[in-house]
RNA sequence: CCGUCCGUAGCUCAACCGGAUAGAGCACCGGCCUUCUAAGCCGGGGGUUGUGGGUUCGAGUCCCGCCGGGCGGGCCA
């Protein structure tokens, strides 16, 4: 049986509050002073209360503790500053939270499951399936893949979903893109626009359409060129004016239409190929990284089961379309918006925002109580007219929340790794897993809250020292693996140690540490920072690390031995509840 | 110009939705090291929280102005 030390605080704090002030209405809040020297617990209850009585909050905490029912659990009660009531408890309150671990296991520090098994989706990563997933995508995943974690640990049933933007003019652009490649292949050459997909994966895929279905797709370039607006000359420095650029845009679009044209049913083909593909690639790096989806929703299919038309015309219905210049327009500005917004251009295609209208109206429709979305940063324009759209559709838009996730630099050796998407050159999130491991990756990236830029210290993340926080981490786990090795009694008999012989103030304070975890969850999830997580660990495998230099674990005394040792398995299983909400590995070895 | 996020030790970052003397890790300085239980260990200095006001018992945290930075402000996604 194990007892929570903060709600037993909350009891004899409520008796001695209506003792004292009877009928008082007050939250008791309990937290954990930053100085050791200040107790275990601490609250701050006379100096809440004296704000409305109009005394010396110093006078009530006296009277507070007067009150205050006598608790084995409590060592000393103290009056401190100015009116802070200090706790601090007996060494068996504190020893207990060993035999709490061991109890719990892997469930240890879980939520309960919240009343009506609250159901949230996580949507993330969602990249456009247009080439290889790059370190931004890889700090989006790492994200949303722990917060997922972390928001099922504390009690949620969570769905994580995948939006695959499978209908746009990207996927044209790479489809095209690939389809050129292919015609290269065959010694015909359109001149390659500096506006489509450089990497050398759509050469890959241009040659396995080839190698498939050999020339079926050839076309003369002179036939494809025939109708399609020149491309402006390239200027000398590379820079494209405004005017330059809209006549790529118009290029572009020209080659994509003669591509249609030309390959008829057959575009369709190619278009296809390039998506599975890409999404079959992105899928592979998304696994190999530790990241999984319940769900891959395709936004081509809220056109094709006209889900997209029926978002629009409910709009339309409720009166917040207008017409303008040919194009439909949503009036966000009555839901806050900076401006409104078109949702169907004047060529009866609808925009990107008109899908999503419909996919957040589809989520909504699935039930869930939370749905959150983790964006670029980039994106945070975006937020009010997707609000704005779930209000005018009578939606509860509270329901959904928007992590955005700030930008990575990569620095190696110091010095800062420049990554310029042009002409492909950008590092890969398959490339840095590849130089710093999955671990040290995944860690990194929730080393910081997501709302921050982070730089990324690729040296850092790969030294093998105390330096490294991954490292430092996981060696304590490995630590404990080792120690228990050398000891090589059955761990099934620890739980029944006598817990009474862990007296030193590093063992205590462990001890504590160990009952900081469960707050730290679900605080972590209610605020939807994983990275409180990786904080907790850091400190855990400090706290642990410095116990291991002062004291001997394998101790000559028996029972302390073995009192050591299940402090040191407690200590272990944390470890790895922690690191499997953060998708580390807790490895045995080192 | 407008919107938005941010500014904390030399560096990289924390700070429990207003609480006590603002905390870690690097770096720096000073000691210890013939401990096999594996990254050496222990200690120390370092701050007007960008800046100026305001709100109250109390502000890194909330409000306003200024300075500096990131990101947005497409019938692109």
């Amino acid at each position: 049986m194990s007892f929570d030390p903060k709600s037993q605080l909350a009891g004899l704090l409520r008796i001695a509050l209506e003792s004292v002030v009877p009928g008082a209405v007050a939250e008791i809040q309990l937290e954990r002073p930053k100085q050791t020297a200040h107790g275990d617990f601490a609250t701050n209850l006379a100096l809440q209360l004296a704000r409305a009585a109009k005394e010396n909050p110093r006078k009530i905490a006296e009277r507070l503790v007067r009150e205050l029912p006598k608790s084995p659990w409590v060592e000393k009660v103290e009056i401190a500053g100015a009116g802070f009531i200090n706790f601090t408890l007996a060494p068996a309150a504190k020893t207990q939270i060993v035999q709490a671990v061991l109890d719990g296991g892997v469930d240890f520090g879980k939520g309960a499951v919240l009343a009506g098994g609250r159901k949230v989706q996580v949507e993330f990563v969602s990249a456009n399936p247009t080439g290889p997933l790059h370190v931004g995508h890889g700090r989006g995943a790492a994200y949303g893949a722990s917060l997922a974690s972390l928001l099922a640990f504390a009690g949620y049933e969570v769905c994580r979903e995948y939006y695959v933007n499978d209908a746009g003019r990207q996927m044209d652009i790479l489809a095209l893109s690939t389809w050129l490649r292919y015609l290269e292949l065959f010694g015909d050459f359109v001149p390659f626009p500096p506006n489509a997909y450089q990497g050398g994966y759509v050469r890959e895929m241009a040659e396995q359409i080839q190698a498939a279905h050999r020339d079926r797709y050839v076309h003369p370039a002179a036939a494809v060129l025939a109708s399609v607006p020149p491309a402006p000359a390239r200027p000398d420095d590379g820079a494209y004016s405004k005017e330059e650029k809209d006549q790529l845009e118009a290029h572009l679009d020209g080659l994509i239409n003669a591509a249609k044209d030309l390959l008829g049913e057959d575009w369709a083909y190619v278009h296809q190929h390039a998506l599975t593909e890409q999404l079959a690639d992105c899928r592979e790096d998304l696994e190999g990284y530790g990241v999984h989806f319940d769900c891959w929703f395709s936004e081509r299919s809220l056109y094709d089961t006209g889900m997209v038309a029926k978002a629009v015309a409910e709009l339309e219905k409720r009166g917040h379309i207008y017409l303008q210049d040919g194009a439909k327009w949503f009036r966000s500005t009555a839901f806050g918006d900076e401006k409104d917004r078109v949702v169907q251009r004047d060529n009866g295609l609808f925009t990107y925002f008109a899908s999503d209208i419909a996919y957040h109206a589809n989520k909504f429709e699935r039930g869930f109580d939370k749905v959150i979305d983790i964006w670029g940063a980039d994106h945070h324009g975006y937020i009010a007219r997707v609000k704005g759209a779930l209000q005018a559709l009578d939606l509860d838009a509270a329901k959904l929340d928007v992590a955005l996730v700030q930008f990575v630099s990569l620095f190696r050796d110091g010095a800062k790794v420049s990554m310029s998407t042009r002409s492909g050159e950008f590092v890969t999130l398959r490339e840095l897993r590849a130089e710093v491991g999955n671990d040290a990756c995944r860690f990194f990236y929730l080393l910081r809250r997501c709302d921050q830029a982070l730089d990324f210290d690729m040296t850092l993340a790969k030294s093998e020292t105390s330096d490294n926080p991954v490292y430092s981490v996981q060696y304590a786990h490995a630590r404990i693996c080792s120690v228990l090795a050398q000891w090589g009694g059955k761990e099934s008999e620890l739980p029944a140690a006598d817990l009474a012989q862990l007296q030193g103030a590093k063992e205590l304070a462990l001890c504590a540490r160990l009952a900081e975890f469960p707050e730290t969850i679900a605080a972590a999830a209610q605020e939807y920072a994983p990275h409180t997580v990786a904080f907790y660990l850091r400190e855990l495998a400090a706290d642990f690390h410095g116990w291991y230099n002062a004291e001997r674990l394998l101790a000559e005394d028996e029972a302390v031995k073995r009192a050591r040792l299940a402090l040191a398995v407690a200590v272990r299983q944390v470890l790895q509840n922690g690191l499997r909400l953060l998708g580390v590995a807790a490895p045995e070895t080192m």
